[in-house]
RNA sequence: GGCGAGAUAGCUCAGUUGGCUAGAGCAUGCGGUUCAUACCCGCAGUGUCGAGGGUUCAAAUCCCCCUCUCGCUACCA
């Protein structure tokens, strides 16, 4: 077969902030079956993943448990690898961005792009609101005022390297014009002008003092590079970039990239940071982005406390690695998020993976073996019906490779099963059975056999690319193999004398639901227990309950105390807040006063239990109004580790007005 | 409240630039079959296409408005 070029795929590198779900590790499935077809199809493939280890979040949590953050890393990073294989993914590749060679290049491209002139020193100025802690932009002001509490904004300065994006802008606006196949789907690429380009891009921030788990920029070493000049930049690092010019003959000869596969919230940055980076360091920009939609748990919110999230290595225990390749890459939608549930998913399963594919082998094979002791020859003995078979069989790979060019996998995989649903018709249609009773039959039986194995033999090669295990476990019991792709579309090249298994294994099992869903119930408890061991809370409350630590604050005086004055309140009438999601409004009677306080505290209490409740209150705090409403104080409250709240009352009797000291 | 996505058969979803009795798969019911993993094949349905209004010869599709759901985000004094 002709090699047809080389053919460079990345999936956006995973942040090692903890465990991927399975709705992270679709993507890679989906980058995976893509490179398998395009090596298939005698490409050069080379296919690129990896993960996102730095920045403020994982410092954080590092520091929860007790380790650095390197070990931290670590530990995810060979997680989310373990995961990649498992699912049989067939990287070439796998890039840290804390490898040593990535961080050495991506200080290399931050100063060089900060000698030409593309970043530059500066600062937030102007614009900060203190309360919302945010920075705004002169555009961004309402009547001058922070946009979001439409308070005063102040002038304040935060140090920071910034890249000069605008100068870019209509550089990249021709690109996309001139490449329309760039951005995938389409209706991303109106979001992005419509968003960004066209209101005016704004400078990145592309450096951070705050925290210290970063590559650092090495002329001014309080600075960590800022997570995207970090992280985009593995696609060419990954492949021996270097910004000084002595880039590898690798790179010279794999960049362009000529799909990065990623999730369609990053799209922003792949098509427009990323394209315009590699502008000003001079490399040709990549060839598509395609932004694909999520793949999210159907019923109850997941979290990890509730034990609920779906995780590839459950799924991969309890159906097998291709199962879930399968499910995952059936339902991937094109533009619209897909669904997966247990329930789904056994469905899924049963349906097309045990009633479909696995009997019809099974089926095919036992036939062939009572009738012919594993041999079918092709006679030639043919019938009309055959050609419907065929027809089926030999356009498979053509309209399979057309869905994959648009990235239509679920559909992709649907063209490979219509020659197995066509197989089971076509046995229905010619009656083994029926020919095997009578002798004469004999040939005409035989040619049944053998087309019925040539059309699996070659469904399991066009399989290969989206279940390699299932495609080569097939092909083995058939005694057929692995065939060029190019004769894909061509019928009737098994060997006549190639014998079948005797002793066919079940490639599918069909699942018992409520099997399935009694083992589901051990993961989730295990999942939970997990989740509470991590996060130091003990399973059952027992006397040994382990304490939460918070932030120390500073020390303060007694005068700072006695500033405060907290009173019992007793709550006279409460409702929530009209168009808030959180609050509630409560009359507090302090004393002879009545007063008004808005708390955040609706998803734990309703406003029927609050009234008649003696509460604890700062009193002396200055008013503020909260979504639209005037709050006098404050009702106070204790949180754990999960944000349960629950109100401080007096142990005993007191009235309300008691002072609190 | 802001931004984004969505609402089509019991379930998961297709429905291209508006155009013939609105589709597929699964589940359901009935029939056929027995090689096979109670499997396979055939037939049959059911839908006020979220509500209302508008444009049009014609709207699931375009416009307006409303309701609800989901995600992110804000309010937590």
């Amino acid at each position: 077969m002709q090699n047809k070029g080389k053919y460079y795929l990345t999936t956006a590198i995973a942040y090692t902030s903890g465990k991927p779900h399975i709705g992270n590790s679709y993507e890679i499935v989906m980058a995976d079956a893509i490179c398998r077809l395009k090596r298939q199809q005698g490409y050069d493939v080379f296919f690129q993943t990896g993960t996102d280890e730095h920045g403020q979040k994982i410092e954080e949590k590092a520091k929860t448990a007790g380790i650095t953050p390197k070990e931290f890393v670590d530990q995810v990073a060979g997680t989310i690898r373990s995961i990649c294989d498992s699912l049989n993914i067939s990287y070439d590749k796998f890039i840290r961005t804390t490898d040593e060679y990535h961080e050495k290049q991506v200080q290399k491209i931050f100063k060089r792009l900060y000698d030409q002139g593309d970043i530059y020193k500066g600062s937030y100025e102007g614009l900060y609101c203190t309360p919302c802690e945010s920075f705004w932009t002169e555009s961004q002001l309402v009547d001058g005022k922070c946009p979001d509490c439409g308070r005063e904004v102040k002038p304040a300065k935060e140090e920071a390297y910034f890249f000069k994006m605008s100068k870019y802008a209509d550089k990249l606006m021709k690109y996309y014009e001139e490449h329309p196949e760039f951005i995938q789907p389409v209706s991303r690429k109106n979001e992005m002008v419509n968003n960004f380009l066209k209101p005016g891009l704004q400078d990145l921030c592309v450096s951070r003092t705050s925290f210290k788990w970063g590559i650092p920029v090495t002329f001014d070493e309080r600075h960590v590079v800022y997570v995207w000049l970090d992280a985009l930049t593995n696609y060419i690092t990954g492949i021996g970039y270097d910004a000084e010019g002595n880039s590898t003959e690798q790179y010279k000869k794999l960049w362009p990239a000529d799909l990065h596969l990623i999730g369609k919230d990053i799209v922003r940055f792949h098509t427009i940071y990323w394209p315009i980076f590699l502008m000003a360091l001079g490399e040709p920009l990549p060839k598509q982005v395609f932004g694909h939609p999520w793949l999210l748990q159907g019923g109850e919110k997941m979290s990890k406390s509730r034990g609920n999230v779906i995780y590839a290595d459950d799924l991969i225990a309890l159906y097998g690695v291709d199962a879930v390749r399968y499910y995952v890459l059936h339902e991937m939608p094109y533009e619209n998020d897909g669904t997966i549930t247990w329930e789904l998913m056994t469905e899924r399963f049963n349906s097309d993976l045990a009633n479909v594919l696995g009997n019809l082998v099974n089926r095919t094979i036992s036939m062939t073996n009572k009738y012919f002791g594993g041999i079918a020859v092709k006679t030639g003995v043919t019938e009309a019906v055959d050609e419907e078979l065929k027809a089926v069989v030999t356009a498979a790979r053509e309209k399979a490779a057309d869905k994959m060019n648009a990235m239509k996998v679920a559909e992709a995989i649907d063209e490979v099963f219509a020659i197995f649903k066509r197989s089971n018709k076509y046995i229905d249609e010619t009656e083994p059975w029926v020919l095997a009773k009578s002798e004469d039959k004999k040939d005409r039986l035989s040619e049944v056999m053998y087309n019925l194995l040539e059309a699996i033999a070659i469904g399991a090669n066009l399989l290969l690319p989206y279940m390699p295990e299932t495609g080569n476990a097939i092909l083995e019991q058939i005694s057929d193999r692995v065939r060029e792709y190019d004769t894909l579309n061509q019928f009737g090249l098994r060997a006549s004398d190639a014998k079948v298994t005797d002793t066919p294994k079940i490639l599918f099992a069909r699942q018992d639901l409520a099997v399935i869903m009694e083992k589901v119930a051990q993961i989730q408890e295990a999942q939970k227990a997990e989740y509470q061991r991590e996060n130091g809370i003990a399973a059952e409350p027992s006397k040994e309950e382990k304490g939460i630590d918070i932030e120390p604050k500073d020390e303060i005086s007694y005068d700072d105390f006695a500033k405060l004055q907290f009173q019992v309140g007793e709550i006279l009438a409460c409702e929530a807040v009209p168009k808030s999601k959180k609050l509630l409004c409560s009359q507090v009677k302090i004393g002879s006063q009545v007063k008004q306080i808005v708390s955040g505290i609706k998803l734990h209490y309703s406003p029927e239990e609050m009234v008649g409740k003696k509460v604890m209150v700062l009193v002396n705090l200055a008013p503020r109004t909260i979504a639209g409403v005037e709050s006098q104080g404050m009702l106070l409250c204790a949180e754990d580790a999960e944000g349960n709240l629950a109100l401080m009352t007096p142990e005993r009797e007191m009235p309300a007005g008691a002072e609190i000291c």
